[in-house]
DNA sequence: CGTCCACAGGAATGACGGGCGG
DNA sequence: CCGCCCGTCATTCCTGTGGACG
C-alpha cells in the first residue's frame, strides 16, 4: 500500500497543471487583443454612466470567448466603479429564464439565495436594487443558446431598461451556435445582435504559440519537447482547431509520462494520448446526463453496432443514419432490461434535441421525405465508446440523486 | 386521388417539491 | 402544521407534413 507522501514525491514533469485547465485565465491571451479591445469599448460606458450596447459573439469551441470575456471582466472589476456591475451567468447551468433571473439577483442580493420566490418577485427586487444605486450592469450569458425560453428572457432583459428610470442593463450573449439565430424572434434578435464579433478559429501556427505559452507555466523546464507540443498543435488544427482539445491532450500526455516515469514528453505520449482523450471528453459530458439519456445513448450506440431494421446499405447516402423510431424501440427494450419505466416517444424527440445541443448526436431532416417529416440521427463519437462509457455509468452508479425515484 | 404511415412538435394537464404566509 | 403559489418535468392529445400505396 502507497502512502500519499510516496505517491507526492514521485518525480513528475508537471509545475502547475492548473495552467493547463480550460478554465484557467492567462495574463496575456494571444492572437485575442483586438477582441478583447473591441469587448472593452463596447462595454466601457458603464464606467462612465451610460448604457452599453449589447453585444453578441459567436465562435466555435475553444476559441477564446470566454477566455476574453473574462479578461475583460477582471479588469472591469479592477475598475472598482460602485455603480457598475458586471454578472457572469453560464447558462449550462442557468437555462431558463427563471433560473437565469435569480442566478443574477442572488449574485447582488445574497438574501434572496433560495428558492420558492416567484419570478416577478425576483424581477422587481432586482429592478428596484439597480434603480435605487443607478446601476449599469453587464451580464454576460455564456452558452446562451442552451437557454430554452430565450425570447422570454431577452424580452425581460431589454424591458427591465424601459422601466427603470436610473441605471440600465446590458447583455453580452456567447454561443458556438449559429444556427439558434433563426430560432429568436425578430424583436429578441435586433436587441441582441445590437453589436456583433466573430471569433476566428486558432490556425496551427496560433495554437503552437498558445501551447507553448501554457506549457510554459505547466510544465517544467525542458520536459516537453518543442516538437512533441508542435505536433498537438497539428492534431489539433486538423480537428476543430478547439484549444480546450489541444490543453487537454497535452495534459493527458504528461500524465502518461509521469505514469512511465519519464522525464519528457515526447512525441509517442501525444500519439498515446490522442487515443484516450477523445473519449474523456464524451465522458465528461455523458456522465451530467439524466440515466434516461445515458439509456438513449446506448440504444443509438447499439443500433449503429448491430445495423438498423430499416437500413439498407448506402440506401440514403451514408449508411449508418438512424430513425427515430427505431431508436424508441431499442430505447424501450433497454429500458426493460435495467428495469426502469420507459418514457413516451414525445419525451425522446425533446431529448434527441437536447442531445444535439450537446454535441453527442448530429440530427439532419431527412429533407425531400424519406418519411414525411423524419430526421436522420448520428453519434458524434465512436460507438464502441459511447457504450463503453454509458455501460461504466450505468453498472456502477449514481453518487449522487440516487435517492430519486425513477419508476412509478 | 385519397388514405395511411412514421414522424415533428405545439398545447394542455397533472404530479411533485420547495418555500411562503398564516 | 396546512393550503397555496410557483417552476419543472413527463404524459397525453393533437395537428401537420409528405412520400408510399392501393
Amino acid at each position: 500500500m502507497p502512502s500519499f507522501d510516496e505517491i507526492l514525491s514521485k518525480p513528475t514533469v508537471f509545475l502547475d497543471r492548473d495552467a493547463l485547465s480550460p478554465n484557467y485565465i492567462p495574463e496575456i491571451l494571444p492572437f485575442r487583443e483586438k477582441e478583447i479591445e473591441k469587448i472593452m469599448k463596447v462595454i466601457s460606458p458603464a464606467l462612465n454612466d451610460q448604457q452599453p450596447h449589447n453585444l453578441f459573439i459567436y465562435g466555435k469551441t475553444g476559441t477564446g470567448k470566454t477566455a476574453s470575456v473574462k479578461h475583460v471582466m477582471v479588469k472591469f472589476i479592477d475598475m472598482g466603479k460602485e455603480t457598475a456591475k458586471m454578472c457572469y451567468v453560464n447558462c449550462r447551468m442557468y437555462n431558463t429564464r427563471y433560473r437565469v433571473v435569480q442566478k443574477i439577483a442572488k449574485t447582488f442580493m445574497p438574501e434572496l439565495n433560495k428558492s420558492g420566490f416567484g419570478l416577478p418577485f425576483l424581477y422587481e427586487k432586482l429592478l428596484k436594487w439597480i434603480n435605487k444605486k443607478k446601476i449599469r450592469l453587464v451580464i454576460v450569458l455564456d452558452e446562451i443558446d442552451m437557454v430554452k425560453d430565450l425570447d422570454d428572457l431577452l424580452y425581460s432583459l431589454t424591458r427591465a431598461n424601459d422601466e427603470l428610470k436610473n441605471g440600465s442593463v446590458s447583455m453580452i450573449g456567447i454561443s458556438n451556435k449559429l444556427s439558434f439565430k433563426d430560432s429568436l424572434d425578430s424583436r429578441s434578435k435586433s436587441s441582441l445582435y445590437e453589436t456583433e464579433m466573430i471569433f476566428a478559429p486558432y490556425t496551427a501556427v496560433q495554437l503552437q504559440v498558445i501551447l507553448k505559452q501554457r506549457a510554459v507555466i505547466g510544465f517544467k523546464k525542458k520536459a516537453v519537447t518543442d516538437s512533441a507540443i508542435n505536433l498537438v498543435a497539428a492534431v489539433t488544427a486538423q480537428e476543430t482547431g478547439d484549444a480546450r482539445y489541444g490543453l487537454r491532450l497535452l495534459l493527458r500526455a504528461g500524465e502518461i509520462s509521469d505514469d512511465k516515469n519519464k522525464s519528457k514528453v515526447t512525441d509517442k505520449e501525444v500519439v498515446d494520448a490522442r487515443r484516450s482523450v477523445e473519449e474523456d471528453l464524451a465522458a465528461e459530458i455523458i456522465s451530467t446526463l439524466p440515466e434516461h439519456q445515458q439509456l438513449v445513448l446506448l440504444a443509438i450506440a447499439n443500433l449503429m453496432l448491430e445495423g438498423s431494421r430499416y437500413r439498407k446499405i448506402g440506401e440514403y447516402g451514408e449508411n449508418d443514419v438512424l430513425f427515430s423510431g427505431e431508436v424508441y424501440e431499442m430505447y424501450e427494450k433497454l429500458c426493460k432490461k435495467y428495469s426502469k419505466h420507459p418514457r413516451t416517444s414525445r419525451w425522446l424527440r425533446d431529448y434527441l434535441n437536447d442531445l444535439e445541443m450537446l454535441g453527442l448526436i448530429t440530427l439532419s431532416a431527412s429533407g425531400r421525405g424519406v418519411r414525411g417529416h423524419t430526421r436522420f440521427i448520428k453519434l458524434g463519437y465512436p460507438p464502441e465508446s459511447i457504450r463503453r462509457v454509458v455501460l461504466r455509468l450505468l453498472n456502477k452508479p449514481r453518487m449522487f440523486e440516487s435517492h430519486k425515484m425513477t419508476g412509478r
